[in-house]
DNA sequence: GTGAAAGCGCTAACAC
DNA sequence: GTGTTAGCGCTTTCAC
């Protein structure tokens, strides 16, 4: 009676009701960690098991689950990719092949989107750390003294992209803006153009393209670079904005180096509504070398950025961190090209 | 001794060695589910428990572990949104809302790229169902009828999107590409165009689009419609080539539909570099009214979808689905419209 | 309003 | 090569 009482209404849980590695093992005839052996590391399983726990999941159409997995291993196979904003095309290319080289290794990516003010950065950063990944990688945004402080603090493995900084909080793989800058204004003087200027966002790695494409220009001998100053996310509209100001004032610019190819094809198709020849009186460089730019007409002069060796380069860093292989350097420079087409 | 023998070495594991619940509650000085329901339930909880689990929350900065918390709750928050690739700008915006949307209610979204082949599908599926997200977001992509099986199977909600078919999945948020065909028809004819032409995509919305355009223009007894197919993603390249092909053999067109903003830019660069006027001798219209095509020159005319609509629309299904609200109605069209403008 | 116990589904650690 | 045991860090269930 006594033992009645006991045993009479167990705490009952509510499961979630799907196939769980315990059936497989069940069906298969094994234990579960026999099981979990043939997913995981079936090499280290005879081949009879492996058959048997095989055949059980296909009878089963088993789908472990990777919460599960990743609490009892402390690795969730996920990882964090924050971008500004995923609408804006530039770094699309390098979050398309992060997400597939991670797919390749069994990886998952997760979505943050910072903006570009950083509002929203704490509660990203919380909602990201709580999910555990095994890496984040950060394309494009700035992060305040306090975000980089819960990034350390965090103990997950950090890739920067895009960028190379001096202080990098673990990872980097990028080019330098400052040489990016100076590049654009040493190959705009080869082409014998005087007067530059230039359409930048106002985001703070534009602006070190710009400054340093300014500081080329004196070094040239060149007058004073005129800049027209447009907000992220940069757009076409705002190109042709930007070219209205910078003909407005003063003399008239020859050359404009862009921070975007969209804001070269507002410049452009600005400088076209105007009656201005590309490249015969303005010459126009874009940046990021999209798709679209080798077939515009005039095609258009840009910096090339490769954005999906960028991703991909990240993916090896994040994977190589999560199966405890040595990571070094910690440090890429992918660089940049100038490709020369016939906007200058 | 014995005793000691028990004790010795206790079989220890290594644990992530982050903060975890148990710790704020010891530091509050309360047990850990009250912990727990200062955070997640502070209605529940006394003001002075509440302040105590907040300092110690803030002492220790604390981040909840939502992998153990899915695991236990059955509920992950987190949803996958799945597209043909990221690096097309089409659904971006809808991507974007989405993300936002989902992050206002705690949750996050995971990036899955099915490809324009389906040939990724089941391992992706795989990968998605495996973190048993709370939902799952389907955009601009088609579905084998094995991957539609194993959706249904898995039990987690499906919002189907950028589409309107007759045999939704779970729940739908789009508009009808038939209809879209048949307006843009409808509406060239009206601007007293005669010789149809397409530009599309190799992807089975874009066909239909297409189709239902050339059914259109056989009701109004116009002259057969041609067509230049180009491959998915669509690129200004493909634009400018199809429209050589169109203009290569037989009648020239005076009108032409593309499938996308950008293939219409192709269009209209490959015009200008022919010395064809547009509008004058060939009119426009695109699909998508990209934020660009309001600036070109001439101004593209082009079918306007509200993707940032349809991204916010299939959060809320999937977050009124999560907290067992009633769905009703699970099909919504969110319709489209023609913005003319001066390309045609 | 608060707490004790049990367990979500998996894998690490240790045995044999 | 296989199994036993004990958690990973949280929340549900039940009890007071």
């Amino acid at each position: 009676m006594a033992e009645q009482g006991v045993v009479a209404s167990p705490r009952r849980r509510r499961s979630s009701g799907a196939i769980t590695l315990h059936d497989v093992a069940r069906i298969a005839g094994v234990a579960p960690i026999t099981a979990s052996r043939a997913l995981n590391t079936p090499d280290r399983v005879s081949p009879e098991v492996l058959a048997k726990v095989q055949q059980a999941v296909a009878r089963t159409g088993y789908v472990p689950n990777r919460l599960a997995g990743g609490l009892a291993s402390t690795r969730s196979r996920l990882v964090a990719a924050v971008v500004p904003t995923i609408a804006g095309p530039v770094f699309l290319q390098t979050v398309q092949s992060l997400t597939e080289a991670l797919a390749e290794h069994g990886y998952q990516v997760m979505l943050g989107q910072a903006g570009y003010n950083g509002t929203r950065e704490d509660a990203l950063l919380e909602a990201i750390i709580g999910r555990r990944p095994d890496g984040i990688v950060l394309t494009g945004i700035m992060h305040s003294v306090e975000g980089r402080r819960r990034l350390l603090a965090s103990g997950i493995p950090v890739v920067e992209t895009w960028d190379l900084t001096d202080t990098p909080i673990d990872m980097l793989v990028g080019f330098s803006h400052t040489e990016v800058g100076r590049a654009v204004g040493t190959f705009l003087h080869g082409k014998g153009r005087q007067r530059f200027a230039a359409v930048a966002g106002n985001d703070e790695r534009a602006q070190r393209r710009v400054a340093a494409f300014r500081a080329r220009a004196l070094e040239l001998g060149l007058p004073d670079v005129l800049v027209a100053g447009v907000p992220a996310p940069t757009t076409l509209k705002s190109g042709r904005e930007a070219l209205a100001r910078l003909l407005h004032g003063g003399p008239s610019p020859d050359a404009v180096f862009c921070s975007s190819d969209l804001l070269a094809l507002g410049v452009m198709t600005e400088a076209r509504a105007r009656g201005l020849l590309v490249p015969g009186q303005l010459a126009v460089v874009g940046f990021g070398d999209q798709e679209f730019a080798a077939d515009l007409e005039p095609s258009l002069t840009s910096v090339h950025i490769d954005g999906g060796a960028i991703g991909r380069r990240a993916a090896r860093f994040i994977v190589d961190r999560a199966e405890g292989r040595p990571v070094d350097p910690r440090v890429v420079d992918m660089g940049f090209s100038i490709v020369e087409r016939a906007s200058s």
